[in-house]
DNA sequence: CTTATTGCAAAACGTTTGCAGGTTT
DNA sequence: AAACCTGCAAACGTTTTGCAATAAG
């Protein structure tokens, strides 16, 4: 992988911003330190960087795919209300066993818990 | 609900293919007795009956949605060698409880296991 | 000098939707 | 007759790609 400018920038982006971006939010932030930016490039780089195992790609069904400067495995909230979207605090270890007694060729797994989040909780007084 | 005959022969589709189907895959086997049909119609239908509880949807990370005839909360496997997805026997119930202690307010979740399938097992002798 | 990377625009992909006409109740 | 459903085609949001130009090693 050959150095560029947008792709530490984008880089960057990705492990300043705590919310799960997606691509076009970091093409936003990175396009005000960067005019000219093309969402292509960002794209390009994004899939890089995950290939890389630099980031990590998160996949919400039916939903653009959202990025994480969080490396180790972990689970991620969708919330059903407000559409947001955050880190879980989940047995991982235990669940990757569960799974690897199902399939022990398994490499890797996407969980995706459907649930409120914090603030929406507060909101509704739960 | 109303009745049609595009519904019925849609839902009979995809309680008769055992293999996850696409809407696509829908499709064209529905198409084949119904000449005619709609791809706009397949995915209407196939959102109606998901969303009645009739039909579940397997969401892929970064593929398309399958459509299953089995109701009850269950997980997949998406085969990294021929992209395949099969039904994969978890214990789901102590993965909910794991997820409840994450989120006592989780409605549902949705788990992709990524491994390889028994037909590419044998073909890679594993 | 070679090859990865870029910006741009067009296209691909899966899916939804507006509409006018047809079907079900 | 009212409400729902259909086929068709256009549009949608997300992501990828072909191209000629630029930048990195």
């Amino acid at each position: 992988m050959r150095y560029s400018r947008q792709r530490e920038l984008i880089l960057k982006k990705v492990n300043a911003m705590h919310n799960h971006p997606t691509a076009e939010e970091i093409y936003e932030a990175a396009g005000k330190e960067s005019p000219g930016l093309s969402l292509g490039t960002v794209y390009r780089n994004l899939n890089v960087l995950a290939d890389a195992g630099m980031i990590r790609r998160v996949s919400i069904p039916g939903k653009a795919d959202r990025f994480d400067h969080t490396l180790q495995q972990h689970s991620h909230r969708y919330c059903t209300v407000c559409g947001g979207v955050d880190d879980i605090a989940l047995n991982d270890a235990a669940i990757m066993e569960i799974v690897k007694r199902g399939d022990d060729t398994a490499q890797d797994y996407s969980l995706v818990v459907f649930g409120t989040c914090e603030q929406c909780r507060k909101k509704a007084g739960m």
